[in-house]
DNA sequence: CATGAATGAGCGTTCATTCAT
DNA sequence: GATGAATGAACGCTCATTCAT
């Protein structure tokens, strides 16, 4: 329904949903996001049309969260190992700082509720990492793959060290750093 | 002794839900498994107590199926290289030969329907490839981390990988070969 | 403040529930009775949270209604023998006009679904009568048992007129006083 | 099947029911039966067509039981009332010992499994009983009553009086007496 | 006949979505 | 728009009964 009114509402049924994805899983009951959230069950559908639009619309908010906090001070003039390097370390303290969200983000990325369409434009939030990256491949060893597969490969070995850090936070510098040589090794 | 219990439908059973799975996610209804495997709705329950304890004896038999598929003709006495990207190999062929399993083992994969007993007895399967992968790390810039890190690494650098090999099926080898290459200057 | 709970669409889930009882037993469908009250299958559920539950508000409502059907129009003032017989003529006045929820009552009465807490509180709807009871047996032969006993007793008189009413109505007031004659005689 | 082979699994299918019914009611399954039994699922229904069979026949056992129980050591020329009282005390006995026949013999005395058919043959097993309850009431006030009401009365009595030998075991004779006595008064 | 696996109708309950207030 | 009752399809699981062994 076109613009609804309170966008408190709306994030407040967003707020809600994280944390009830983290506690409940996917097949959590709407009504269940809405009491959580502080509305009456049936609003929920005043903001969100279907409980897949919820989620779509969520994945999105996180991701490009994520991203943002990912890309917070950069500085496009330094030197290309430390750009990586800064959004590496931003990246990975958004993790540890949000873990809820990190998680919820997790069980969305697996979910069939989301549309190819989210995905794609989720991907669109991260240009900029992705643009750091092509460079930093471009003379080492995975120069010719596809970019996408360079994508998933920094996607994968970020998930790893954020468990790591996540689970042994007496070692999360080690392993953030450990983490980001194995990426740095791995493209240059 | 009556018709004994028939190892035949237990493994239609468990091979219709490995279909079922990928097509309807893990909400696929039982009904729709034992349709698909041929049986009476009622009997899934003979041969697995829940919906959960059919999905976590999935898991398992998906895992273990993965690990001897990637160990198969392994020569303990050949160079430790060579042995890696044996093993390596053999895993992704796996992939790339049972997408079904691989899709539907993902999916169980972040279920909280498996139990930890059920992970625990999945790494277990594992226990030859990961040894590989301690001796393979030992001098190299991880050797100061869990070993958990290490695997999770692995881990990620496979899926990335087999996602690629899937999706560009013309290219799997590259992909293979190049999945390899970034785990070995990983490890060592 | 949206579609407030119908205190009717409650009391018609009851009736029918009293109806559906005396036709199919207490493990009539809740379906049935959804249907018969003329609400949805699930609606029953925003009434009641679960069969049990329906079960023993039904039980407590019909106990208090058959307590304060066999009170009304009692003068407290009168001789004791005519209070009790005053409300033994009303109690079986109830059980005639209302077989159904005699019937229902008395199935419920043997069901374990019903809990000791709502037996309690039936028992308490009926303390004004056991307080005739007690003056009526005070100086009789029973004066030293229990007053338990002295309950049962005259329930199990009381249902054995109420089938003998039921069964043969041309002699209903006949029976009835030969019941109240048979109470007395026991009490004093 | 006409004759079944094994008489000893009859009686045993029949007394693992009575167990069985005490602790879980009518509704406990078949399967449940069967394995206190030590029969074969299946078995069950060689001795017995259906559950509700099963239930009718073992309601007329129990019955014919308690019957023959009570009318033990009867001596037909003795004084009427001499008999009489005989008579209840056997039968508080049997109801004292046997506890789980006793509501087991309940729960099925008021389930609609049980068919007119079989409580008519259950009240036959009673009938030499009915004869004395006739003889003694034949010049006290319930005279005119029809004898099934008589016969209800001396039920309901009894069934008071069982309960509180049972809750009260201390004062059991005492309860029982009172009950005989109440009885007595009523009838003559 | 004994066994216990096979069958499938049936049930209580849940929950996304709609709609009366 | 907000509320929460109403709806009814859907699901996991049970269990009396049948039947292959």
């Amino acid at each position: 329904m076109a613009r609804p009114r309170s966008e408190d509402k709306r994030s407040a049924i967003l707020t809600a949903a994280t944390r009830v994805i983290v506690t409940q899983g996917l097949s959590a009951p709407t009504a269940v996001i809405a009491r959580d959230a502080g509305v009456a069950n049936g609003s929920l559908f005043t903001y969100f049309e279907t409980k897949a639009d919820l989620f779509n619309q969520l994945y999105l908010e996180l991701k490009a969260g994520m991203a943002s906090a990912s890309l917070e001070g950069l500085r496009p003039g330094a030197e290309l190992r430390t750009q990586v390097s800064h959004v590496w370390t931003n990246w990975m303290a958004w993790a540890v700082s949000n873990p809820e969200k990190r998680r919820a983000l997790t069980q969305l990325g697996v979910s069939d509720e989301i549309t190819p369409a989210t995905r794609a434009a989720g991907h669109k939030t991260m240009t900029a990492i992705g643009d750091l990256l092509e460079r930093s491949r471009a003379n080492g060893p995975l120069r010719g793959a596809p970019m996408g597969f360079v994508v998933a490969i920094m996607n994968s070995l970020a998930e790893a060290t954020m468990d790591f850090m996540v689970q042994d936070p007496a070692n999360a510098d080690k392993h953030c750093k450990a983490g980001f040589d194995a990426l740095w090794r791995v493209l240059t």
